[in-house]
DNA sequence: CGTCTCCTTGATTGAAATCAACTTAGGTGG
DNA sequence: CCACCTAAGTTGATTTCAATCAAGGAGACG
């Protein structure tokens, strides 16, 4: 296992690289929440399972993203790697031990954790949209959003993963995406590879 | 206006004891975000409208919890007083400064964040249930849940309010109501006080 | 070439939204 | 005190949209 410091974190703060091939579990619901971790490369989405065995996601998590934030001992959300990935684990106890030294981090430490709050939020929102529409022209505002190319985005996740995010069933994600095809809102380039030709109109179906 | 230092918080931090009315707005979505809350009594809902005007509410608060959480300069959110209520408003840059000297307020103040956050995924849970039934068992346990009484439970809130949370309409929350009732699960004391008769059944729907 | 997994498409069903009317509870003022 | 008024809640009829059930197609990989 290697040994990191980034860049971006004080002088000290060193963290464990991790790699996972899809599908991988980085860590399951109930699991000690010993450490926090950023995605180095892929992606990772957080999920909890209701008592009928359904999944939702919650959220994914891409580059230079940090999850894993939780209030007590346990995680509780499990986190999967949706493609192969590369992550850095944090411990939170070495973390916790610098943020009373180093009070910069403290803030930081804090503001990432309220950047997984706004996602939280934010997925809220998606999931009180009524129509299916909305919740679909929503997610890909949001991964435009989330994407070097505003234009052409492609989706590292499947079609359960996307339904699973939105409360949908795949069936439907796969409707919505050829209905915005024929209003010629979107081209599906490949099932994976969005082509968003108008992202006006897209963000106001966002409703 | 009253200035005040509460019992648990370090000494030196003070915050300003604030009343609203009935329906008043504390802070607006866009507001900068000066200010982090504490409930003293009451209950706050903190609500976003969608572009066709629709509200969801994200949480409600009540007494001793922290609201108002924000990661950028402005509020993301609206928070409103469900009834009346008396809150106390903390400077966010005293906060920051006293979590910069004091390095257990710095962890009490991020433990503050991520209950938030733990509220917010939970709220996604709810709105992830696929029946009526499952949101409004949720709920109700929910409500138990943080209650003194563990069998009888008045909801601060109406009926469009509870639908506004579980992204449903008022009607289908009434007959949703109702039906618990046939099914002798609650018992429906006034429209307001709901008798929980049988919260592990209750808990079981919740799927 | 066969066998996965992922995705799409079609037919039907079902649950919640909508539209509409009515009831109840609270509050105010005559 | 009661009559009125309003906001909140309930109930019913109908429609609509997404879930379900079912089958087939496309791409990846050995």
């Amino acid at each position: 296992m290697q040994s990191v410091r980034t860049t971006d974190a004080p002088k000290g703060i060193v963290g464990a690289v991790l790699h996972y091939a899809s599908g991988a579990e980085v860590f399951g619901a109930g699991d000690a929440a010993e450490s926090i971790f950023k995605v180095v490369s892929g992606v990772v989405r957080s999920c909890s399972y209701q008592n009928d065995g359904r999944r939702l996601i919650h959220g994914f998590h891409a580059g230079g993203e940090v999850f894993g934030f939780d209030a007590g001992a346990r995680h509780s959300l499990s986190a999967e790697a949706v493609g192969d990935c590369t992550l850095i684990a944090y411990r939170r106890r070495r973390l916790e031990k610098f943020a009373a030294t180093d009070e910069g981090f403290s803030l930081r430490l804090l503001s990432y954790a309220l950047q997984s709050l706004a996602k939280a939020e934010s997925h809220s929102r998606l999931l009180g949209h009524r129509s299916a529409l909305g919740k679909i022209a929503a997610f890909l505002v949001e991964r435009a959003d989330c994407s070097a190319n505003r234009s052409i985005i492609d989706l590292a996740m499947t079609r359960q993963d996307i339904a699973d995010y939105l409360a949908l069933t795949i069936e439907t994600v796969s409707r919505t995406f050829h209905l915005l095809e024929t209003e010629n809102l979107i081209a599906l380039q490949t099932s994976r590879r969005v082509h968003l030709k108008d992202l006006a109109r897209l963000r106001g179906l966002d409703s």
